[in-house]
RNA sequence: GCGCCAGUAGCUCAGCAGGAUAGAGCAGCAGCCUUCUAAGCUGCGGGUCAGGGGUUCGAAUCCCUUCUGGCGUGCCA
């Protein structure tokens, strides 16, 4: 917002000033303070095209600017960058901006209300989640809560895959669990499998309630009652996880129900009709290779049934029928060969394949004592989303998740997460916004706690800390379009920190409750509050709790 | 082989999409609690931004190339 403010004046200085600006200039946050409050590279930008150097630019701007009573200084340094710092009663009007807005704080139309839909977990309902999900959960659910707060219509599904070949294979696994349990000798468990402790007790669980009933069932009849018994419990085993995580769903989307509405034949009527199928080995296949893929692609097996491809083309297709502008998909680090199929099935159904993004989740590594823990899906041996919130709680898986960003690998250091002390930097976070809670606490018991604050007061603020902490409030609304268009909730984490990092500084340095000037410490409680304000924002935001006391 | 992603301090990572002297936390060392929470604060040391070339007023950031690591390259999902 102050930024924008610096832009406004930059351009009526230069409309004013007859000097063209068909370039875009930059207002930025210089990282040394000795460059001021702010600081533009106009002058150097819009030197090539007016034809004049970039210092002789700059003097006769910050001749114009410094008419203007915002700025206490207004200098040129380097080759042309114009340098601002602001007078402290800028901040304090900045400030009682912040205040006004309260909770709404941060709240804009910046995505004009365009719908976006993101897809994310979207794990096969063939087991518990496990911690690639778990970022997955994180990292989705924030964005969605960002890019709501500034004004998009964000939607978040999971599609379900409770169809083909790997839910049979689950009903099979089951299956065996279950004549294990009455006494059948099994041989040795196949291969492929699940192996998964789970499995044995969805059989128990199973046979408690129906015992041999099952096996009086045909062949046929079983393992699609299998079929669904397991569905319904691993669903259900997920979207508790998901719960736990404070990760909600505005639609789960089942690949079964898809097949059965007949999306799937209307996908291949498409390809067909845009003559890019064709049959090879008794298989139907896709030219993906029209359209930018390296390969062309199978739609239908030779034994006649269909491969993952098209029922998940067929639900982005849906996507588009709804009326989504913008379709985004989270997806997990072994899925990038898929891409260049997915837009090229776009292409040729007539639609724009960027309409269509995708974001990939580096993996997540677990290190424990330094060793890295060792997890194999198939002999079973995962740690599962719950055991990782069992361990290190909540705010702190949810913290370390959306603390990286997306295209890194994510090292996460159990032990790091579980310690509640200064090396967990949600602790050091919560405990910024708790000590504040605690001052406040102080100010009501010594009855410095005013009905309501005089917002003049806010002059008051004018210590370097102060107007820094000021800064960096009124960074948060444009912090939060950036994170919105770049889809990098990472600095979320990173501003939360800073912030964080100012209070502790300001507590340590400055008695905020004190007799001595009763006006100085109503104008310093009403920061505090406001900060605590912020910072509430932003944990919701990342989805952790906001401590009132640690 | 080809494709995608990554490589920044001892460790984990930022670096505001091209800006000024590359930052933070942890680890290490030295200090600070009769005062609103020491889960904190203050100070010190620590770098060939993987290597090389290019683009320009200016590069950790963009382009090319080499090296290293991860992943992908199924009629699996």
């Amino acid at each position: 917002m102050i930024k924008d403010i610096i832009h406004d004046h930059l351009i009526e200085c230069l409309d004013k000033l007859g000097i063209s600006r068909d370039k875009e200039f930059t207002v930025e946050i210089p990282n040394n303070t000795d460059h001021g409050d702010y600081s533009t590279n106009c002058a150097m930008i819009l030197a090539k095209e007016n034809k004049k150097a970039p210092k002789t630019l700059a003097e006769s701007l910050i001749k114009e600017l410094k008419k203007k009573k915002d700025y206490k200084k207004v200098e040129m340094a380097g080759p042309g960058f114009i340098n601002f710092t602001l007078s402290p009663a800028f901040f304090q009007r900045t400030f009682r901006e912040i205040r006004e807005a309260g909770a709404d704080f941060g709240i804009q139309d910046f995505g004009k209300g365009e719908k976006v839909l993101l897809e994310f977990v979207s794990a096969n309902p063939t087991g518990p989640l496990n911690i690639v999900s778990a970022r997955a959960a994180a990292f989705g659910d924030t964005i969605y809560r960002v890019m709501k707060r500034v004004g998009y219509l964000p939607s978040r599904e999971f599609y379900v895959n409770d169809a083909g070949n790997q839910v049979d294979i689950l009903a099979e696994s089951l299956e065996l669990r279950l004549r294990e349990l009455h006494g059948d000798n099994i041989g040795e468990f196949p291969y492929e499998a699940y192996h998964g402790e789970y499995v044995v007790h969805l059989a128990q669980k199973l046979n408690a309630s129906e015992g041999v009933r099952v096996f009086m069932m045909t062949e046929k009849d079983r393992m699609e009652h299998l079929k669904e018994f397991a569905l319904n419990e691993l669903l259900e085993m997920q979207r508790a996880s998901l719960e736990r995580f404070d990760v909600s769903f505005e639609g789960w989307v089942s690949e079964k129900t898809l097949r059965a509405e007949g999306v799937v034949e209307e996908v291949l009527s498409y390809l067909t009709e845009a003559d890019c199928t064709y049959e090879k080995d008794d298989a139907i296949w896709f030219a993906s290779t029209k359209y930018g893929d390296d390969k062309d692609r199978v739609l239908m097996k030779s034994d006649g049934s269909i491969t993952y491809f098209v029922p998940d083309l067929a639900y982005h297709l849906t996507k588009i029928q709804r009326g989504f502008d913008t379709l985004i998909d989270i997806f997990g680090p072994d899925h990038h060969g898929y891409v260049p199929r997915i837009k090229a099935a776009f292409k040729a159904m007539g639609y724009d394949d960027g309409i269509l993004e995708i974001i990939f989740l580096q993996q997540v590594n677990l290190f424990e004592s330094g060793e890295r823990v060792k997890m194999s899906k198939r002999a079973g041996k995962i740690v599962t989303m719950d055991d990782l919130i069992n361990v290190v709680g909540k705010d702190s898986a949810r913290y370390f998740f959306i603390a990286r960003k997306a295209s890194a690998h994510l090292n996460f250091d159990l032990e790091l997460a579980m310690q509640q002390n200064n090396e967990n930097p949600v602790y050091y976070c919560q405990y910024a916004h708790a000590r504040i809670c605690s001052i406040i606490k102080k100010a009501k018991k010594d009855k410095m706690w005013p009905k309501s604050f005089k917002s003049e007061l806010a002059a008051k603020l004018n210590k370097t800390e102060e107007l820094a902490i000021i800064q960096k409030l009124s960074d948060l609304p444009e912090l939060l379009t950036l994170i919105s268009i770049h889809r990098e909730p990472h600095r979320l984490a990173t501003y939360i920190e800073e912030l964080a990092a100012m209070i502790h500084k300001y507590y340590a340095r400055y008695q905020i409750v004190s007799a001595k000037s009763k006006d100085l410490t109503h104008a310093r409680l009403m920061l505090l509050e406001t900060t605590k304000q912020v910072m509430a924002i932003v944990f919701e935001l990342m989805g952790i709790s906001a401590p009132e006391k640690m």
